[in-house]
DNA sequence: TGCAAAATAGTACGGTCGTTCTATTTTTTA
DNA sequence: TAAAAAATAGAACGACCGTACTATTTTGCA
């Protein structure tokens, strides 16, 4: 399913045995159908907000047929994480990896990443949300988040090493600068179109963002 | 007690009747005592894990005696992003203020502000938590979190406007993006800082500060 | 110093939470 | 189609929550 470099971080042991190797079961069906109300949940009241009787509620189970599926709140969390982190890296990442090294690349994933963000105003953002929730609250569940996210800067972060080594920005542009400031823009924009509801805050992301690739760039803006 | 320019929008009604004209009970020195705790409570666990029970053992109190003095859970909130709104002013508006307006007022603002997130980088920030947590939850402890960060961006969007009227920045440069970018340096910093716990980060911060200084300020770098 | 008022404590209620245990239903397989 | 296994439901638990109500203690003023 990856098609290029892998942001293949975190490992679903439920995959791997799917049912002790026979039929997949109609639990699976079910426990995704419960996972993508998770997710929709959790990214609206975030992963402390997410309750099992809630979810319940949603899917039209009982509690603890609920339950069942993930032998804990920490585990529904954590599962929780890991399909986010999948859709993320399909939206944004794996398909900007059908453009070239450098800076059409670096673009692409500004794009898509720009592109999820406008959604997530309304929906909400589990990486962000996340990390304000899991602060300092070490575990598993903060350890799933953390490494999703790095996985996806690194991916990022490397993006960018590849732009210099293509000649695409300037001798004197420096790497993990950059990639601070875009990963900043980002943040930026979430905040203050999603919480302060500024108007105009995917505009203005995206005209520091040329700003910056005019600064950091080499002559050929393409 | 301000000295310079306004950036009190929160009124805080206690204090205007002290308690009736006479002399200031006892209770308020409590009040403050609990308020106290409170902000330290709600800036590592946020301001819905802060919850009344938790707040009593602190303060060697019972429930209903904490409670007495905010008659809500919500009020409690709201008087703990007061208390939060005004230290913050205190420590990082006032100060700049003293400072010539133009680019050394920005940077005693930038200055001030890092220097408190540094510290916040253990204690956390509520601007920032509360966004978060109140993203999608109207009210009025959102109308208070809101307000408050407003206000504060917008102190800071004018120190950039009077910045350019002084001529210390280029004619080119647009104040509403420089504001934004700055608002964005520190929220990737408590991200990256408090979260990832990725180290460097401060001086990453101040680096990319200084370089938007010199893309977007008059030859004289101060 | 005594009395009213303010401050604090104690208790209880209804609600939600995650989790456990047991029953029942549905699905899969032989 | 019958037996085995998996999936789901139901009820109950202890814990914590915010809040209301009622004592009790402490404070401040005449």
């Amino acid at each position: 399913m990856p098609p290029l470099s892998p942001l293949t971080i975190l490992a679903d042991p439920a995959g791997q045995t799917p049912a002790r190797g026979r039929g997949l079961h109609k639990g699976q069906q079910t426990k995704q159908a419960i996972l993508e109300a998770a997710l929709a949940l959790a990214s609206q009241i975030g992963l402390e907000g997410l309750s099992i009787g809630a979810l319940a509620d949603v899917t039209h189970m009982s509690k603890s047929g609920v339950f069942a599926h993930f032998g804990s709140r920490e585990e529904l969390q954590i599962s929780v994480i890991r399909e986010y982190y999948t859709r993320f890296a399909d939206e944004v990442f794996y398909p900007a990896m059908q453009q070239p090294r450098g800076l059409p690349r670096i673009k692409a994933l500004f794009d898509n990443w720009m592109q999820r963000v406008a959604v997530e105003i309304q929906s909400g953002c589990i990486f962000i949300s996340g990390a304000v929730e899991f602060d300092d609250r070490p575990g598993p569940v903060r350890d799933a988040l953390a490494s999703s996210v790095q996985a996806w800067l690194d991916a990022l972060y490397r993006a960018v090493v590849q732009a210099k080594q293509e000649g695409h920005l300037l001798q004197s542009a420096d790497e993990e600068q950059m990639a601070f400031e875009i990963h900043a823009l980002i943040l930026a924009l979430h905040y203050e179109a999603r919480f302060l509801q500024k108007p105009g805050s995917i505009g203005r992301a995206h005209r520091s963002f040329n700003n910056m690739l005019a600064r950091y760039g080499q002559a050929v803006p393409t």
